[in-house]
This record gives C-alpha cells, sequence and structure tokens, in this order.
DNA sequence: TATGAATGAGAATTCATTCAT
DNA sequence: GATGAATGAATTCTCATTCAT
C-alpha cells in the first residue's frame, strides 16, 4: 500500500540539510544529509528530484521562517523609528536564536544553484523596509539616500551585531541596542 | 641548473584559482584551475602540495593585495573623519576594481580551510580601524561603542556598498558618499 | 528490503583479486580487480571499504581455506610420521591445486599491509606442528630441535616440492613423496 | 666542490634502490630511491632508462655478490659433506649480515621485471650445488633424489634459517649448525 | 652532465543518482 | 513508498619519464 509521502520525513531531511550545510557548505554529500536525517539514501530522492532541488527549497524556506519571525506582530501604524525597531529587535533575535538556520542560508546565498525565480521570491521582508524609506523619506524622518541602501544596511548592521553576539553571547542586549543605535544614525544623520 | 620554479607560473595559479573560486566556489576541481592557468595537472601540485594549501596561499594573498591598497598613503596624522574616509575609500574602490577578487575571499572566509595561523595573521586593516575607534572615543569624537564594532560596521557597511555599485555600477559615486556618510552617521549619532 | 548485499559479489571480488595479485602483485588496480570480477567501480568500494581492507580479508580467506585443507581428517591418534605425513601431503596438495591462491599469499605475506591482528590469528596450521614437534622430541621420535624449526622446516621443504611440481607437473608424485622423505630426514638424523 | 665520480653515482643509486625496495617494495617511487642516493631525480634516469632497467641491474648485483661471499674460498677438493657445510655456511652468514639486500632480492625474485636472460644467468651458485649432488649419488653419499632437489632444498632450509635467525639473533649459531643438520639429514636418509 | 620543474596517464576513492527488492 | 546496493563520472593526488636550463 502506497504510504502517504510523509511531511515529516521531509521536513525531517530539510533540518538535516540546514544542520549539514552550516557545518560542512553545499559540498557536503546527500548520503550525509539523509543519514543525519535518519533516512534511508534514496528517499532523500523520492522528497527532492536533485540535490539542487532541496537547497532550494531549504532556501525558501529559511527565509519564509525569518519574514514569518520578523513580520509577525509588525506595528504596521506605529512611526519609523518603532517600525524599524521592531524589524530590527526581531531580525537580529532571529539570527540568534537560529544560528545554523542563518550560516546554512549563507552558504546557499553565495552559491550559484537559487534559480532567479526563487531568489526573487522572498524579497518580503526588505521590500517592508524599502517602503518604509520611502515613506520616511518623503516625511523628512530619514535622510534621502539612494533606493535600497536603507534596506540593504539594515540587513548588513544586523549581520555584523549577530556575528559579534555569536563570539560573545552575554553581550547580547548591549550588542542589539548599539546596533539599532549606529543603524539610527546612519539613517538619519545629515551630510 | 635545472628550469627554475616560476613565480609566473604561480601567480598564474592564483589568478585562475581567483577566478575559478569566485565563479564555482572552493568545491571547483583543481584541473579547472590548472586549465585556466594553461598549466598542467601535476604542475598545480609542484606549486602547491595540497589543495588546501592553494587556498591559504590565496587567502593571504589577497588579503595582504587589499591591505596594501588601504593602507597606502594613510594620513596617520590627519583627524579620525579624514582617517576613516581615506580607508572607506580605498576599501570600497578596491573592492570595485577587484570583484572577483573580492567574492573569492568571501568563499575562502566561509569555509573550514583557513588555518588559525593564517587567518589571524591578516588582521592589520582591521586593526587599524580599531585602534582607530578607542582614539576617537577618548576625543569624544565617536560615540562609544563596543570595542570591534566600529570596525566591523565599516566593513559590513562597505560590503554593502560595493553590492550595490556591482549592480548599478554608474551609480558608485553616489554609493560611496551616501556610505561614508552612513558610517559617520552611525558612529558619531546620539542615542 | 533493499537489494541484499550479494555474498556471490564478494566472493567474485576476492576471487578476482586472487588472480590479479597472483599475477601483478599487490600494485594492480583495484579497477583491474573490480573488471576482473564484471563488477564496477564503484561496487569494489560497498564491499570492501580500501584496498587494504580487501587485502587484509583476501589473506584471512586464503589462510583459512589452507588451513581447513590441511587439517580435515587429520589423525589425530595417529603416531607421528602418519600425522605429519597427512599434513605434508595435503599442504602440498592444496598448494598444487590453488596455486593462484598460493601466488597471491605469498605477495600479501611480503607485504606491509596485514594487520598484526590478522596475521597472528592464522597460525591454527603451523601451531598444530609445533605441538607435534614438541610431544615427538618427548618421546624421541625427533631430533632436539629448536622450537619453531620443525615447523618451519615443514613450511620450507613443501613450498619447494611445490614450486619443483609447478615446473614439472608430471612428477608431481615423485617430488611430494621425496620431499617428504626429506623431511623426514631433516627432523630424525642424529647430529 | 668534487662532484661523485658516475661508478658512485651508480652504485650509490643502486645501495639506495636495496634500502628503499627492502622497506617499501617494488611499488616505490624512483624519488624515494633518487632522494635517498642524493642525487636528482633526473639523474637516476642517465644511470638507468627505466626503473625495470634499474630492478634488473639490482638483481644481478644482488645475485653475483651473493655467490662471491659463497664461492670464495670453495674447497674445490674436500668431500661432499665439507664443500656442502662450506656453502651452507657462507650462504646463511651473508644473509645474516645482508638482511637488506636479501629482502630486496625477495621482493625482484617474487616480481615479473626480471627478464628471462638475467634470470638464467645467475645459477652459477646453485649450479655448482647440483653438479655436487650428482657426483654424490654416483658416490654414495647422498641419496638419488630428483635433479634440483638438492639446491633447492639447500635454498629452502636456509632461506628459513636466515628467517629464524632474524627473529632470534642470538641464536645464531644454533640455528645455523641446526639447520646444517637438518639439511645433512635431508640429503642422505633412506627411504 | 646534473638538476628538478613539467607533464599526463593513472590510482584510490567519493558521490549524485538510479534501480532492484 | 522505502531501502540501500549498483553505477561510473569526477576528484585529488602520485609518479615514471622527459626536457629546459
Amino acid at each position: 500500500m502506497a504510504r502517504p509521502r510523509s511531511d515529516d520525513r521531509r521536513a525531517s531531511l530539510l533540518a538535516a540539510a540546514t544542520k549539514v550545510f552550516a557545518e560542512h557548505g553545499l559540498s557536503a554529500p546527500t548520503s550525509l544529509i539523509s543519514k543525519t536525517a535518519k533516512v534511508s539514501e534514496g528517499s532523500f530522492f523520492t522528497y527532492f528530484k536533485t540535490k539542487d532541488e532541496l537547497i532550494n527549497a531549504l532556501y525558501r524556506e529559511i527565509r519564509l521562517d525569518l519574514a514569518a519571525a520578523v513580520m509577525n506582530g509588525f506595528p504596521r501604524k506605529a512611526n519609523v523609528h518603532d517600525r524599524l525597531e521592531h524589524i530590527w529587535t526581531r531580525y537580529v533575535s532571529w539570527g540568534v536564536e537560529n544560528p545554523v538556520a542563518r550560516r546554512a542560508l549563507k552558504h546557499i546565498s553565495m552559491s550559484n544553484v537559487i534559480t532567479e525565480a526563487v531568489r526573487s521570491e522572498g524579497g518580503v521582508l526588505f521590500a517592508e523596509v524599502e517602503r518604509l524609506q520611502l515613506d520616511a523619506v518623503e516625511q523628512r524622518k530619514l535622510q534621502h539616500l539612494p533606493p535600497l541602501m536603507a534596506s540593504q544596511a539594515l540587513k548588513a548592521l544586523a549581520e555584523m551585531t549577530m556575528d559579534l553576539i555569536a563570539r560573545q553571547p552575554d553581550q547580547a542586549e548591549a550588542f542589539t541596542s548599539a546596533g539599532f543605535q549606529m543603524l539610527w544614525g546612519a539613517l538619519t544623520s545629515k551630510p
């Protein structure tokens, strides 16, 4: 009797891949992933036609998880500062709580295996920040900066902050608030 | 008396590796590197005992090149703003002019093959910024921030700026100056 | 549920290795072995993790086969002469009938790849002769000789006999009986 | 800086090859031989056109050395027993004093690289024993045994004796004389 | 002639993917 | 569907031999 494809097994493979890619990079063998997931080597390929397909699925999944973590409870009506702070805090927290997923995502992002379709689809998160940038500039709350620059700066400074916290976990709060202060300064200071 | 080992060939292998790693990541085959360098597969191993040794050598080389580009002509006596701006400009320029080396360096930095000895030895560049941070804080030119944070922010914002320039090369100057403005704002704004 | 690992294939690889090593020595490529066994190059390594592991397994196997051939039907209660003759005859017969295995075994014995554990484990065969030597000396049936010497002489003369038979197969019987006569003379003659 | 004369270099290569083959077998790289001989890799091939040629030369050399050691001072007029004993003693002594050469010779003898011409040419040594066997049988000093058998038995028992001495060097004399006693017993005992 | 770099055909493994059970 | 053996192309590295210096 054909057992239904189990969502568990698929999830288990994705979780294993996250761990394995984080540790060994994308060149880690699929057999290590299936072993980590306690699934046979063959089963891997009933859930993902190829290794690349798994990588794309994983990329999607991690980005969705991150977006959910950040946008959940987003105070759409609050002022620029608070909306930005919400995103900042959630983003950094997610990274601190999910270091393995973060590392896996980095590896995937650097590779050539993500199809353009998949890469663009996940922009939800930073799109919100870009919208925010536009609004804010109109309201003279933020400096006038080239488009994309605010969202990219947020990302860059957040990632930097996560890296520092990874090195000194006991300073997490200090880094997080200093980081946001820097971001705010970066976005508001006059030339 | 025998044919001397040629610096050209070695350099040619390093250049080829830069290109190949930038495009395919570190898992690219050594045979592709030797082919790109127009050298036999065997010759690769007369210049580098193992693939890992090549990667370490390449890492060193790129970091040295970057450090030279940035620190050359460093105005040691200038004020904080100008010293920082010097570093910023040189750093971003180097990245814009050497996109391939930059990408290769990223791949190498993310991998596990760099020996700790080699990794630590290259800190020269950002060590300068850290010193600068300390001095400046004392002089109340910069905000008081956790150590490392200034140098890491410089790096993060510079990399972000290079990425944006890579996407829109005609905006290079705008991005560069806006980027520095952001950095300065990040480092000086009051809480 | 998957295709079971086949004893046939394993045996086929061992048989192929015997032939190949006998002819080319241990430096023969594993690809030649898998080809001879009509198995893919990859399959070799599902049965033996490394070439060395195969060599150890083969060594074990041949020694077990030899010991079985020699000790099967051993007349434990017979007198010294008859027990010795039984071993002699069986040993030489085995060698004559298995020239390829004998040659492979020689190559393996001369190499450095046999782990000490494996090497010592196979002493069953000559241990019997050593026991026999001790008993017989006590009974004044054999001369007093340094320990090991009887078993080693048996081995040396038997191998010599096999070599001669290999050169002149039609003289097998003459060589075999002359050989045993020599062995008996060697062990019993007075100084 | 006096360059060594080329006979020296050739000899040095042969000596190095002896050591290297004894330890690693014939598959040892030529580069290891030239390094051991303190000679360049290229020079190897000015003295020996190929690796096989070196092996053949080495085989010849060791056999000549052995024959000289054994036949030097051979008491051509003495009786069978004494002539045999002379050969026995010299042969065993040579093996004990030249364990490395002996081991190299074993490796070479087992391989397929010795050309038939070279292999046959070295029979000098055992030819003498074969002649001795014939004479002695006529004189009813030795048993009638198939031709070759006496010389091969000498060789087999001598090699066995050398192996035992290698394991317990302090028993060298005991082994040597017990070994000869065995040989004499083997050749003279009645059926 | 001596040197050791250059070469390229292997060598032992590995690994994504397929397929028999 | 699940399993893990089977496959063979690809990978890193070695080595006998050649050749430029």
